[in-house]
DNA sequence: AACAAGATTAACT
DNA sequence: GTTAATCTTGTTA
C-alpha cells in the first residue's frame, strides 16, 4: 500500500498520470467505463482545476450511427477523431455549447468518449461566484455543456493532447467507483435508430462520488 | 445557395 | 411540460 501522506497529517493527493497506451485501446465502451472516477485536470495560468469524471458516453466510430464519424464521415470536423488516441475532440453543439470528448483507439479509428459531467474538487475558487460556477459546486459540473464552460474549454482545445502535460490531462487517484456505476443508453441521440438503445453511458451520482472522495480522505 | 438538424441549457407556463 | 437561443455542419439542389 502506498503512503500518500506528506508527513504533516494532511493527505497528499496521489497524482498518477495515465500512460499514453491507455487511450489506444479499441474497446471504447470499456474506456468510457474506466474513465469514471479518474481525475480531469486543467492547467490555468495560475492554478490547476481538478475534477473527477462522473459521467461518460462511448461513441464507437464508423459503425455507430450516433457518432459524428458514422459511415466513414471524415470531414474537417471529424478529422481529429481519426487521430491517435489521447487528444481532445471539441465541437460546438446547438450553436452554443462546447462538448468535450477524448479521442481513443489508434490512428484511423475514430472512437471518442464524451465527458458528460464532472465533480469539481479544487481550483474553482475563481468561478464560484459566477453564475456558471453556481453556489453548489456539485451541480455546476453536471451536463456536457456546463462543464466545458466551467473549465473554460472551447474550440482552441480541439486536437489538444492529453499526453503532453501542458493544458489538460487525466490522472488516476486510486478511486474505484465500479460498484456505483449505472449503465444506460445515451442521451440526446434519438436519431441514431437501434444504436440509440446501446448501453454506452456510464454515470455515478455526484453525491456518491463526493461521499467516496471524502471517505478516501482525498481533497 | 439554401436549409434542416443537432451528443444542450435555461427560462418559461 | 414547452420553447428560445444560436451557428456549424452535412446534405440537397
Amino acid at each position: 500500500m502506498m503512503d500518500f501522506s506528506d508527513g504533516n497529517q494532511k493527505p497528499m493527493n496521489p497524482h498518477i498520470i495515465i500512460p499514453d497506451e491507455f487511450y489506444l485501446s479499441e474497446d471504447v465502451v470499456g474506456l468510457a467505463r474506466d474513465m469514471i472516477g479518474k481525475l480531469l485536470i486543467k492547467r490555468n495560468e495560475n492554478d490547476l482545476m481538478v475534477s473527477v469524471i462522473t459521467e461518460t458516453e462511448a461513441y464507437a466510430g464508423e459503425t455507430d450511427r450516433a457518432s459524428h464519424a458514422w459511415n466513414r464521415r471524415r470531414t474537417a470536423r471529424t478529422e481529429v477523431m481519426y487521430s491517435n488516441g489521447g487528444v481532445c475532440y471539441v465541437y460546438l453543439c446547438y450553436g452554443m455549447h462546447h462538448l468535450l470528448n477524448i479521442v481513443t483507439a489508434p490512428e484511423g479509428i475514430p472512437h471518442a468518449v464524451l465527458i458528460r459531467s464532472i465533480l469539481p474538487l479544487s481550483g474553482f475558487d475563481s468561478v464560484k461566484k459566477t453564475k456558471t460556477g453556481a453556489k453548489n459546486l456539485i451541480k455546476s459540473g453536471i451536463g456536457p455543456g456546463r462543464l466545458t464552460r466551467l473549465l473554460g474549454i472551447d474550440m482552441k482545445y480541439n486536437g489538444q493532447s492529453l499526453c503532453d502535460g501542458e493544458k489538460i490531462w487525466i490522472e488516476d487517484c486510486g478511486l474505484n467507483f465500479k460498484e456505483f456505476i449505472a449503465v444506460t443508453k445515451r442521451i440526446g441521440i434519438d436519431y441514431a435508430g437501434a444504436d440509440a438503445e446501446l448501453p454506452y453511458r456510464f454515470v455515478v451520482e455526484s453525491e456518491i462520488a463526493d461521499r467516496e472522495i471524502k471517505k478516501a480522505g482525498l481533497f
